[in-house]
DNA sequence: TGTACATCAGTGAACGCGCGTTCACTGATGTAC
DNA sequence: TGTACATCAGTGAACGCGCGTTCACTGATGTAC
């Protein structure tokens, strides 16, 4: 019966003692539920098992704790590209297809996380961390780009920065178009995955670079 | 003096005469304003001098009125289309090319319609109509994928639905994280349409289109 | 080890507000004869 | 052309509701000595 103080999640006493985490959980299940727009404070407060009053202990306005939802969504986002791009092994075209499939993943099982990243309006100016996050989370995409590009050869190399916004663009259209569970999901032919996968090899294709996947892979 | 009942927007009698019109035209205001969640029902009568009760004249609800307003947007979106693309004169290539630009100048001088299309949750399920308009819409790309197709060397000839889903998602991409004026914008260094351009370019090298634009265009 | 005290993180009651929605109503318009 | 009547498109008052926010408060925790 020895109840550590803030381990378990079962702390029932006065304080909450992890109210902070609470709300950013009750966050994403109102997001996800009924997207961005429909989730309040008070509703938060009431699924955190907390009085309306509490969360102004942790976050300002509603608008705050949206805002490190967003931003704790960059970071887990970056981490996924990471960890997906395994700093290029075992060669950087197949770790940046890997790094393409991590970034439809992410928006497919984390739509809360992604519909705040994105689609909420979070300005990015007046919230320096937030705008940190998500630079660090486009910077895993760059640094992988200019990897790729190095393996290239020398004579007509892209602009890695154009590169990098063509693919992060691709990405996050198809992401958005297609990659969630939405009902505003259209019927495709393909996949989200096989769409982007064949995109970026044909983008590649258009920059010269021979096509790798097939002999580097089965 | 001579109004006529209709005619000028100066109506101001009892029946306001071309509500559904100026409800229409308040969400829109107010959307570009307040981005798609903050807009309400009663502050769109409002803003149409009308009493809070007046618009249940001509929608059910908040979201019918919402939903008009995409169809409206996917209405406009899809002449828009048609225009720049002009059946393909004077060749397939640079009518493609012009109507990416018309898909990027409509995101950025109508980011009101364009955030209740694509962004404000509006559910394509449940309103035909709407999915309708919108099917009509990229109807208009499809068809001139097929026709750009149609210009290629008939080997190695891609999907149409492939090709028009990879140039919608690359489109809709860069429209989204860089072609408006939110300040969630981020510094670029070229122009969304010149990143769009570059995109299409390379991609459609990478299908094996010769460089064509730079021979009819100057 | 115990006690006093400061601080932290919550309560719960209260408030004003705007929204969504309903209701009986009424002025304006259209139409039959 | 005029009159009676039906219908349309609005009014405005009212309601319940949930939200955001403040306030004095209080239980729990941490710390100095």
């Amino acid at each position: 019966m020895s109840w550590s103080k803030k381990g378990g999640g079962e702390s029932r006493g006065y304080h909450h003692g992890n109210l902070k985490e609470a709300l950013i959980r009750a966050a994403l299940d109102l997001i996800a539920k009924k997207g961005a727009a429909g989730f309040t404070f008070a509703e938060a407060a009431r699924w955190a098992g907390v009085s309306p009053a509490a969360p102004y202990r942790h976050y300002r306005d509603r608008d705050e704790l949206l805002s490190d939802v967003a931003r704790r969504g960059f970071d887990l986002f970056q981490a996924a590209l990471v960890r997906a791009w395994d700093d290029g092994r075992p060669d950087p075209a197949t770790a940046f297809d890997r790094m393409g499939k991590a970034y439809l993943e992410f928006a497919r099982n984390e739509p809360a996380y992604y519909s705040a990243m994105f689609e909420a309006g979070v300005p990015l100016d007046g919230h320096p961390d937030l705008r940190q996050s998500s630079d660090a989370a486009f910077g895993v995409l760059r640094g992988a780009t200019e990897k790729l590009i190095a393996t290239m050869p020398a004579q007509n190399r892209p602009p890695v920065m154009m590169m990098a916004l063509h693919i992060w663009a691709l990405s996050h259209g198809i992401a958005s178009l297609f990659g969630r569970g939405d009902s505003a999901r259209r019927p495709l032919p393909m996949s989200a995955e096989e769409l982007l996968e064949a995109g970026t090899l044909l983008y590649l294709r258009g920059l010269g670079v021979p096509d790798s996947s097939k002999t580097t892979r089965s």
